[in-house]
DNA sequence: CACTCATGGAGAAACGTATCTCCAAAGGCT
DNA sequence: AGCCTTTGGAGATACGTTTCTCCATGAGTG
């Protein structure tokens, strides 16, 4: 049997089970060939109008769908993004990073979807062979740690890999972060203009560059205004571990009299911790939390917190990835620096291209000396306690 | 060139750019056939062990990754599993549902890897050609509305689809829900043993499932004891809007002195309409919210919370969807009820099997009179305010 | 010895699409 | 009339697996 018979007439004549229809059915009932089937779907041959309507037509009635096997084994697309999150245990992703990762991915999913791709959410403790089963057309990496194994070898088998927080030692394609030191600094001026005097942080142990950068922008921040360093740390991925801090920090002989939070929970441990002690906030404690919820709107009192604008990140991380899937014949060295506008970027031809976003500080009652009027006026005027 | 000269030596002499080792390549380096290596790596045929271990040796020599696309196309499993969620205008889940959602995700994220597949996540919204161009093994679909084209059409090409959320009108393989009907009457008598005698009910104006099954339980539960129902609705969707309603809920003459918010902000709004009303939680005014949130648990006072347990929900979905995936011979119309277990079934016989599963009601000061001592000790004796 | 089996492995046919190459026919031009 | 160009479309191959079928070979067995 040659091939072209095999092609017109390949169903066994014993009608089997009822199978979808392929694009040799749609060709056989439009009384074309598949090549004129192909080309007319997808918009592509030279085909007169009346042709390329005709086989649509007859592709709908037979409710034809595309194999997308198929069609990414031949075009080496699958339409398929990778977003990995580092994991610590068993959980695809820790509890402080929680809202910052949902909404992020939130985001992240949509500039996707407007752009004809789909995510598929991979914690990077995966077993092997899942990351194995499945055509990734690319990859987002969340704050990827130094040296990560996954991240060299997709970049090694040609996968083009954007992380969202400034890789340690990695080869990626190209990475997207806030100004974590912008953020810290901008916070601590802040609190000073507040009239804080000895100004605290909550940080944690673990060695991520969002962790890393931010104390070190505050312990510079303490050498250049000669304030001796009052600080916290914590294992950040334990959720009870933050009161605990929270308290200790507060229990120093040299308490601060305002505090900056580093992970979400922090402001109501802060908040608890304080009113063990009896200190009003913001009378005797300023408070600052870095956190994506707007919980901290409604507490007493509203909280000052800084928003890494994860949706921002979320959007750009994908379209950079997609510029980048896009934009390289895949295997060929193409400049993919090209493909990022100039603003925002860092290291002009080294190592590479990074985009920094800006962060966002709302400010609220918890961080201002004289509290301006807030949406929920309390109860009755603030005198004494 | 016939197919076996095609195979052995495929390459044209002038190696081109580097290309991923492909089966071949393994198959001529260990001087065995494409079945062999086939084999060898899946662990199937009958091979002697040295074999076995010299062709997986050669693979991991030359860094071989089986394509997964040529896989899921012979094979017609891709490992991929969609998870669909209904969307509000542009966002791909309401802020309502946000942190059930994302609970609910990552751990059916974590069930699906387990089990060796990894999860889609597809707004329903999402454009046609999204959904067409991956092969997905099944599907879960969040709440789907009545009679959803989306779920008849995957239903319909025989994509197994369980749904979280008892479904109204779509022939989904199986459902997986709360018991929202005992969860209801159970947080009313919670209530009512706690001293209520009005008690009033947040809710939203939409119709699906879960609002509708819980507003239909409490008005059951008026109806029963003999309590004017006092409710207010609103568009869940809407952020804003909640916060309007509780303060229409706490302004209306016949003010109750209980309420039930059956949407995560509504906890926090309700507390703050009472501290613009000058009601004392729980003095005046008992409460209870449905959240998946823990900040709950540091509100002042404490919020009783009830949890949907979203984990579980997500774990118990997934599960029964790979099920369905792995059980059925895809077409052949086996039987389905047979792999579910017969505990928690509630139809025989009729319609898709559903599973119900339980909630959990955290009880917190906000619900009780005297309220028990709580984790934060208050900085004073709750005397008068 | 003439069998039946078990063992180890090779051949080749799909899976369903996209696309490269090529061909026929119909005008248009000199 | 002969040649070039455009239009419309068909053929066949390749993408990289999995798997069904089948064939040697050697060992056991009556």
């Amino acid at each position: 049997m040659t091939a072209a018979a095999n092609q017109s007439g390949r169903r066994p004549t014993t009608s089997r089970r009822l199978e979808r229809a392929g694009i040799r059915d749609v060709a056989a009932a439009a009384g074309v060939s598949i090549t004129t089937v192909s080309d007319a779907l997808n918009g592509k041959g030279r085909l007169p109008d009346e042709t390329r309507s005709r086989v649509r037509e007859v592709a709908e009635r037979l409710g034809y769908r595309p194999s997308a096997a198929a069609r990414t084994l031949r075009t080496g697309r699958s339409g398929l993004i990778g977003l990995t999150v580092t994991t610590y245990g068993e959980e695809p992703f820790t509890f402080t990073e929680f809202a910052y990762f949902a909404e992020m991915a939130r985001a992240a999913t949509s500039a996707a979807l407007g752009r004809g791709y789909a995510l598929v959410v991979l914690p990077a403790s995966s077993r092997h062979d899942v990351w194995g089963n499945i055509a990734l057309d690319g990859t987002v990496v969340i704050d990827p740690p130094d040296q990560d194994p996954l991240v060299s070898e997709l970049y090694r088998s040609g996968v083009p890999v954007v992380s969202d927080g400034k890789p340690g030692n990695c080869p990626v394609t190209a990475w997207v972060d806030n100004d974590h030191e912008a953020a810290v600094l901008g916070i601590l001026d802040h609190l000073s203009e507040a009239g804080a005097r000895r100004i605290g942080l909550l940080t944690g142990t673990s060695t991520d560059t969002y962790t890393r950068l931010s104390t070190e922008a505050y312990l510079g921040w303490c050498a250049k205004v000669g304030q001796e360093p009052v600080y916290e740390a914590y294992p950040a991925h334990d959720p009870a571990a933050g009161a605990v801090a929270a308290d200790r920090l507060l229990a120093r002989p040299d308490r601060p009299d305002a505090v900056y939070g580093l992970f979400d929970p922090n402001g109501t441990d802060l908040l608890a911790a304080a009113r063990r002690y009896g200190l009003r906030v913001p009378d005797d404690l300023l408070l600052v939390t870095c956190s994506e919820s707007d919980v901290y709107a409604a507490t007493e009192p509203p909280i000052t917190t800084l928003s890494l604008k994860p949706r921002k990140i979320g959007t750009t991380v994908v379209n950079l990835l997609i510029d980048a899937i896009e934009g390289v014949d895949s295997g060929t060295g193409v400049d993919i620096a090209r493909l990022f506008p100039p603003r925002f970027r860092t290291a002009g031809n080294g190592p590479p291209p990074g985009t920094l976003m800006p962060t966002e500080l709302i400010v609220r009652a918890s961080s201002q000396r004289r509290s301006p009027r807030t949406t929920v006026s309390p109860p009755r005027p603030p005198g004494e306690v």
